[in-house]
DNA sequence: GCTTTTAAAGTGGTCAGACCACGGATTGAC
DNA sequence: GTCAATCCGTGGTCTGACCACTTTAAAAGC
């Protein structure tokens, strides 16, 4: 955690990582934008006083972290920051980690409480319409398994984006993927009944309108709560899946 | 955020991308563990059938996201999943964010708060001891500022670590260098005055106490109520700071 | 025999030059 | 004017060589 370990500003560091550390921290100060289109390689390396397979070594690094597209006969130009790159170092750290996708739930959990919070406070009329809209769509997708699980995830982004904070906004971003297989995951283990659907519906609502009353508490109460439901849930159907003789599974489509 | 449009799992791609993902799908698997040294770039070339200055693309760029650990006349040797490169890249992708070491506090307010949740839950003695540790630390610490503020950030780390959450852990240790940036940005507008330390040690030693209650609520109202604090009191600071010139300072939001 | 010195082998680091593949702009024919 | 072929600049790849560092083992010295 501690950079201090790391001569980082001296020029100890040689070839293709002083390079890269160049370009980071013109892209960290702002000097390069998004967009903006960089030299030829050619040019750079020329430029730079290294030979063109360090400098490519370099670029190809800026591009693996998402900051730099490079194209085909047309050039390397700044990427605009992408939280996919995040998402993608994280299941890279998490990836040892045992359970990581049950407890990655606890991560959405800390965002999207604070960020309901922070909603509360700070929503525009825009953010609740948009919320709104989730809802309706939402409601509008009960027998489709696959649009409902995407209007859920709209749902829950749209507060995380009404909270008007980056942070949690990037980090969210970061999780998704981990979430989408851990909603893969536990989609094999849940049935999608009418008492559940419409209860899950309901509890969105209730969320959505202790937010639209401001009411931090209450929002961040319900908001609990329904991630509590569905852990309960997902826990009672793991039970009864293992219950031999009361049931076979073995439901491939659904 | 979605990978549906990159066709991932094909050959599509080409050269130094096809090894990468290669060495990236072999780190998640599992299939290469931290601490295991890969074979000569010569060697791995030819097995690759990549030229040497391709594979040293992917290579460099694994080592440049923490994965790889490339050592002079050594090898190359798989390390261990690092935050510190989640760290940089969440840096990265929050650069362009205006205010953004303010709003980064939120997303440790998210992630603390949870955390403390789940510890009141999860805690063991020995958890419970290390931040009872910290606290013992912050107290003798008061004079020194500098080993003030780390205690503090230790006292808090041990909770999220009590949380015994992956995830929680992994993303509080990304946003910490910006955390410590805030906080060094921060102590420039606030005094160190002793009924405000004192004031801070009490918050801190309400908000153990009733996590070794193992009460989550009041746990967490505690934290919250410390870190509404501070937030006020770095406000009020700034405004007796910008006091004397009649201020005409832009306020972040309303 | 033991230690020290030295040389060799193996590793990553760098370089130069060449050629290929792709995209876009120019040019030409129609 | 439209469309086609061509050319140029770009990134993509390869080859082979040499340098710098580390380790190891052989050789020299004691």
């Amino acid at each position: 955690m501690l950079d201090i370990t790391r001569p980082d500003t001296e020029e100890s560091q040689s070839g293709a990582a002083r390079v890269f550390t160049f370009f980071r921290d013109r892209l960290l100060s702002g000097d390069l934008k998004a967009g903006d289109r960089l030299l030829a390689e050619r040019e750079l390396a020329a430029t730079l006083n290294v030979s063109r397979p360090v400098l490519r070594e370099a670029l190809r690094s800026l591009a693996m972290l998402g900051l730099l597209d490079i194209q085909h006969g047309r050039g390397a130009f700044v990427r605009s920051a992408d939280a996919s790159v995040l998402g993608q170092a994280l299941t890279l750290c998490l990836a040892p980690e045992p359970n990581i996708l049950d407890d990655v739930l606890q991560a959405r959990i800390a965002i999207e409480c604070q960020a309901i919070r922070l909603a509360c406070e700070r929503a525009s009329e825009r953010d609740l319409q948009a919320i709104a809209a989730t809802l309706d769509t939402l409601v509008n997708s009960l027998d489709d398994p696959e649009r409902g699980g995407e209007s859920d995830y709209a749902f829950h982004l749209a507060i995380v984006r009404a909270s008007g904070s980056a942070s949690l906004m990037k980090i969210y971003e970061a999780i998704s993927p981990l979430l989408m297989r851990s909603h893969v995951e536990r989609r094999r283990d849940t049935f999608r009944e009418p008492a559940i659907t419409s209860g899950l519906v309901d509890a969105h609502r209730q969320v959505f309108l202790a937010l639209a009353e401001r009411d931090p508490d209450t929002a961040e109460r319900r908001l609990r709560d329904h991630f509590a439901i569905g852990d309960d849930l997902r826990r009672r159907n793991l039970i009864s899946a293992y219950q031999p003789h009361l049931h076979q599974a073995k439901r491939k489509r659904s």
